[in-house]
DNA sequence: TGTACATCAGTGAACGCGCGTTCACTGATGTAC
DNA sequence: TGTACATCAGTGAACGCGCGTTCACTGATGTAC
């Protein structure tokens, strides 16, 4: 992060910076097949070739914007419960998915690229799998404290043998290994339900029904919490 | 549909449906962005001023492709239970979810023209909203039947009186004012669910994790069928 | 502290390519009498 | 059945615009001795 001090190492993390603004500025209003290495040079008052100091290709930049992305998203979901007591895990599991859609909803544009239709043309590069976790670890990472606490009454284990080394491969791969297969196999499920919801949202396939969609999406997450087996707010 | 039998107005339909194929063939390879009226023209050797006989503008195909891509999916989905006895609503619940994903998964551009992230600069006219209702209908269908057989065994409604009077507005919207709001509310969380798992699944989100992610999927829309009250296999 | 050299930001021209849409037009097909 | 007219498919040129990427280059900044 820090690097060398000098005045020309300071001058191209400005720019750098700039430039991840205009793309994203861009990503709001054309989408991201729609980004523009030209039309970023062109607002920067820079020569069209001269961005390629700075990303090798449009590729790279769409990465750098997608590895941030993945990381904000992580950090709001991981942040949203600090207000909540800590051993009041159920409640801590519904603030961490509000924060979730609070944080699509103000960047709904950063929030596609991530989860919506993938950029025609884009391969993401493998520099991009582990910060993708962040955001179902950081809503696994409430149910490993409740479990932790004993205060987590998960439902059955799936019976399937093939499903349960997948889900145990899972489980290690993120760390969570102290959760049982169901309970990743839920929370996976819950994570979809809670994207899900919010890509209808975004994508408009609420209006005229769920406007707004507080409710439904207050009432979906705490049914999931009662799937998860949460304890309930009364205990 | 049939309209006058002349010559020129087969050909027109055979025309028509041409673009149509050519258009999905290009939006399978390069996303809805990139959907060029030119190149659709190109490959039929017309000139490129010639397609517009046939569509006022590149949004107007949009439209069509939209409107055709509802109505086929409305259909797998509620044609999916049709191996399943009537009155095995459980089954056919679940029958008619595995139908979505499965076509999701042979169109997956043509699910995410649906439910991907909107075209940048597209602004969806009054036609799609009707064919838009087609799939979550579908799937509340088996619901409508099996309240009406008594095997529907829904939890308690919200209690929230705004989410309430959402819930029984969209309901008659629907026309399936014969279940309950809370039902509502969990079959769209529910449909959320579905579509969340099949976005995952397309963009990618699995790889190295549930792959395959039959095993995920079948878990999720199981445990959708409990939360939703819908009677188990073994009754 | 000063000099020689290496690094790197930014320039400007170019390559080769794409797009949506409008317009005046020709000539074939369809319709009404 | 034949003729006059209207409809419509397709043409070809044009307008005005966009893009990613490469290349040889100038001149400023930074580094090693």
């Amino acid at each position: 992060m820090a690097g060398p001090h000098t005045a020309r190492a300071r001058a191209r993390e400005l720019m750098i910076g700039d430039i991840k603004r205009l793309a994203l500025d861009q990503l709001g209003r054309e989408g991201a097949a729609q980004l523009s290495l030209r039309a970023i040079a062109r607002e920067l008052d820079l020569v069209s070739s001269g961005i390629y100091r700075y990303y090798a290709s449009r590729d790279e930049l769409l990465t750098a914007l997608i590895i941030d992305a993945y990381a904000d998203l992580g950090r709001a979901v991981a942040d949203g419960d600090q207000r909540v007591p800590r051993s009041r895990f159920r409640r801590r599991w519904i603030a961490r998915c509000l924060a979730l859609r609070a944080w699509a909803r103000e960047q709904p544009h950063r929030f596609q690229l991530l989860y919506g239709t993938p950029v025609p043309g884009y391969r993401a590069p493998a520099d991009t799998i582990a910060p993708a976790a962040a955001t179902l670890a950081a809503l696994l990472g409430v149910l490993v404290e409740a479990a932790g606490a004993g205060a987590l009454h998960p439902s059955a284990d799936p019976t399937g043998r093939a499903f349960r080394r997948q889900l145990e491969q899972i489980a290690a791969a993120l760390e969570v290994s102290s959760l049982g297969p169901g309970v990743i196999a839920a929370t996976t499920a819950a994570f979809a339900e809670i994207v899900g919801l919010v890509l209808l949202e975004l994508g408009g396939h609420f209006v005229g029904g769920f406007e707004p969609a507080d409710d439904l999406y207050a009432a979906s997450v705490d049914a999931l919490a009662d799937r998860l087996g949460l304890p309930d707010p009364a205990t």
